[in-house]
DNA sequence: TAGGTTTAACGAAGTTCCTCGTATATCATA
DNA sequence: TATGATATACGAGGAACTTCGTTAAACCTA
């Protein structure tokens, strides 16, 4: 029961941040966020409180300052936009998708190529 | 040189539609895109002087009717849309999307694990 | 050529997104 | 307790996006 919304492009790069230093208050988000150009503090604490209103974060308010955290992993909000993605440019398939991705690849490491590999193995099995 | 805009979400559908048709009328594109729910012909007109406006589809006007087709291929715009979710939420590392798309996946034809397999072993000679 | 059809152009209105200023509440401490 | 610092809440405004109605031009064809 996922309803959640797609996250646009600026409240993606907040939840960026807050996959790295969450759980946190809007200070220490906003102390990030101004690392890469100018935002006011009311700006990020009124993106923090429509994406609460939205459900893509949760907050406890038990405190003056307010601490807030993705209601999503890293993992699952890649896995909800890969899939978006696929729907809306791939014609639904995951691997036309891989295909294009590593068709247009420039270096890619070992580890990961192995890692690639044992995942296609594992798909190949079924 | 190429800095088009990321076309929006009714843009997309609109340049699915065209991947498939064109060089099409407006006439042409409307009557795929009434197909999967209600828009009036002058709504598909706008959207289409606008995505001209901003450069998304090419048109020749020497007719009554004006003939669209997009400017980029579906490869190419797969690629762009791609490089931009890699960018914005996958830390700049194409593996890593590869990887996720590839976890989540639920079965994946034999031709296409082929295919994936081919493009690995070229990645993996440089 | 007059009337109906098809088309492009344009602007307005509703929506979402993003930004910020102002008002208000809470807290620490001199 | 009074003052300053820090926090939340709220609403307004501008920009981008989407939809559609109205107007005018181009084109059949009877």
């Amino acid at each position: 029961m996922n309803s959640l919304p797609k996250p646009t492009k600026t409240e993606l790069a907040i939840l960026n941040i807050m996959w790295n230093i969450s759980p946190a208050t809007v200070r220490q988000i906003h102390e990030e966020i101004i690392k890469n150009g100018k935002t006011s503090y009311t700006t990020t604490l009124k993106m923090l409180q429509v994406m609460h209103q939205k459900g893509l974060v949760n907050r406890n308010s038990e405190h003056k300052a307010h601490i807030y955290e993705p209601t999503l992993s890293k993992k699952e909000t890649q896995k909800q936009m890969l899939d978006d993605l696929k729907n809306r440019l791939f014609g639904g398939s995951i691997s036309s998708l891989v295909i294009q991705a590593l068709g247009s690849n420039e270096k890619t490491k070992p580890s990961e190529i192995d890692e690639i590999k044992a995942l296609l193995a594992k798909v190949e099995d079924k």
